[in-house]
DNA sequence: TGTACATCAGTGAACGCGCGTTCACTGATGTAC
DNA sequence: TGTACATCAGTGAACGCGCGTTCACTGATGTAC
């Protein structure tokens, strides 16, 4: 298999990333202008001036550069949240502030990259979901630090909700994290997912308002529920 | 134009009719099962046991069947929260509580409706985004109903994000419902979206978290917001 | 009640297109001696 | 420094498939007299 992404130092290697990168970019592109699942390997090969068998070399399949788009597109989303988290304002609140409307920026800058996040697996795509999910963690980690520097919510109802949390705690090493905290970010992330998807199919838009108050709102709110 | 809904009431009318209904009823089928973009009218010719282009006769083209499935969507979506609306308690907050619960019930009884209402128009598809908006408006008064019930907000920068609301209550008639209250239920509306949205997609069920507290701390918090 | 005619549902062939993927092959490029 | 060889990027043809849509046509069905 010459798919593999094995790597080296070589000439060859370094010529072999190379084009991995531009066929990802122009996969990007053609994500970004036709709609999604305007994904098609002939025509990623025609852009870069080669043949659609060429593309083999460098990806198995198509679902295959497909999970590549994903995973990379959660470490952007991720890097994206840490490096307004770190920086910042020192202030609890106006941290989360700047938080979400990077989030909101992030998916507004690359809407189709944020479906693709989002969007369930297309059709059959099994494609390694426990790979999919540990990519999802690190954008998610940034979040819950935010959250934890709030006050601590007190748990509503003793062994409720937060309960099970706990789980999914432990599987990815939130360890520092309470569950009650685990469960009042997850809630936000809901609600920052409802609006920005809202934004990006242009739901807002063809109500002629603007959503930037409800981004403000929402540490408004989240901040008085603790 | 073989193909349009104008109806009569002869023997053939109705026959066009029950023959248009499974068509229609054939390609929410096919959406559910296939995931979406999964509709393709030789497959579903196919399951009525005819050939493609009989349904030219029912359906101008492809797209125009589309449209259709989703002003169906809409109309069943309003009309599942109506039914909850009226029969539901009296108390506004337990009320509105059983709504947020509809809403989501329909979410998840239909994901493949429920994509086809929230996802954009899948490539061209410009599909009279006029007629789709009109679609959508008998759901969105259910939920404003529901949220002028309960106190009404105070505004909270007077002249701030609430007055964007004015042009569009006065375009689709909500002149009765302040624009406070449309800005406090588009708010509820995305979080019920984001929520929703997650878990069609799985991303709940790949945590291993059960959303359904979500739903109820939504509205305890959105009636502690007002 | 019976016949003539218009309507219209559905067929089958065709058009042109694009898709993902395989395979045997060519020719350039880097590597080892 | 030069030559021989292995590696590997990329091609072109082919496979089998499905798509939406048009067109001329057949045959059944309802309608008007």
């Amino acid at each position: 298999m010459a798919a593999d992404t094995r790597s080296g130092t070589g000439p060859r290697d370094r010529f072999r990333a190379q084009v991995r990168q531009e066929v990802k970019t122009a996969a990007l592109r053609q994500l970004a202008e036709g709609g999604p699942e305007a994904l098609s390997l002939n025509a990623i090969a025609k852009q870069l001036g080669m043949t659609g068998p060429a593309l083999y070399r460098y990806f198995a399949n198509r679902d295959s550069l497909l999970t590549e788009l994903v995973v990379d597109a959660y470490g952007d989303l991720a890097s994206a949240l840490a490096r307004t988290a770190e920086s910042g304002p020192a202030d609890p609140v106006a941290r989360l502030t700047a938080l979400v409307h990077a989030y909101r920026a992030w998916a507004l800058a690359e809407p189709h990259r944020y479906r693709l996040l989002f969007r369930a697996p297309l059709q059959g795509y099994d494609a390694q979901a426990a790979d999919l999910v540990q990519a999802s963690q690190p954008a998610m980690t940034v979040l819950l630090d935010a959250v934890s520097a709030l006050a601590e919510p007190e748990p509503r109802e003793p062994g409720g909700e937060a309960a099970q949390f706990r789980q999914w705690r432990e599987r990815h090493g939130f360890e520092d994290v309470s569950e009650a905290v685990a469960a009042r970010a997850t809630m936000l992330w809901a609600h920052l997912h409802g609006m920005a998807a809202l934004e990006i199919e242009g739901n807002f838009a063809s109500m002629g308002v603007d959503p930037s108050y409800l981004y403000d709102a929402e540490v408004t709110d989240f901040a008085r529920s603790l």
